[in-house]
DNA sequence: CGCACCTGGTATCCATTGGATACCCAAAGG
DNA sequence: CCTTTGGGTATCCAATGGATACCAGGTGCG
């Protein structure tokens, strides 16, 4: 298969130990990887608003490549999180929304969003201590 | 400095637009991505259950290098959500523990847990679906 | 007619990241 | 001695991500 497949895994395995998040076999971690990953989180956030176009989604989510925006969508499509949808315009135009699956995920993902937003000064603040202690002796 | 650092933002910016976190300077989007990471999420997880030394860590979080561990540490005590202490033992022994900084985003971080364990025969079946209709044209 | 432009990608190449392995230190134990 | 132990760092190589170029194929424009 090409350059950066997100396919190397095959399937979800079927056995696993619940809560046994870290064996690296277990489904629930192999799930995790994928979700906890810069552009799904981005993607999903966006696509939450509605369904939008290929191209637009691309100028939306600021530093996204075209490799990386179409590979990600792939594999949430194949995830069963996005729904990709080919309208047959002038240019064929290509729009992906969520799917009822995958709004359960945006719920969950949206504790992290606000943490973030909240808990930011706080993390700026450890890190202007952190780097005020260690000096960075070069 | 040294091979795959993690300073490379070296800190967060202090302007943006509430909620744009779209724009890569977003500092809420640096955070997004800093959290939104495969090796964070699991760290943070077996800290969750109480302090643990760095050995016993790699042992408990399948498939980890030392390198990957050692890094994402340092990152996480440099953002607050960990602190480390090196207890004077024979051979020195560091013990990390979460911070109650790091305890809040565990509490968000919750939920996405919860969902790939409930959800995960859902996107199971989206995948076996997937791939029946897309039989990999070689 | 011939050319550029649109959308939604792929193919190619190169920089950066991650993983495997080897090594380091200092003290204890055989 | 020589190995083991804990907590790393240094080095090297494979995999991943990003930049760029290209493609299809229909449309408007000079």
């Amino acid at each position: 298969m090409q350059d950066g497949t997100f396919h190397t895994l095959g399937h979800l395995q079927e056995t696993w130990t619940r809560g046994d998040v870290f064996a690296a076999n277990c489904p629930t971690r192999q799930l995790l990887d994928r979700i906890a990953d810069k552009w799904s989180t981005l993607i999903l956030i966006v696509l939450g608003e509605g369904p939008i176009r290929f191209n637009a989604l691309k100028h939306r989510i600021d530093g996204v490549s075209q490799k990386m925006l179409s590979q990600t969508l792939k594999s949430l499509e194949r995830d069963g999180l996005v729904s990709r949808s080919v309208v047959a315009t002038v240019p064929v135009s290509v729009t992906y929304a969520v799917t009822p699956l995958g709004r359960t995920l945006m719920a969950a993902m949206q504790s992290m969003i606000d943490w973030a937003e909240t808990q930011m000064p706080q993390v700026a603040a450890a890190q202007t201590a952190y780097d005020a202690r260690s000096p960075d002796p070069h």
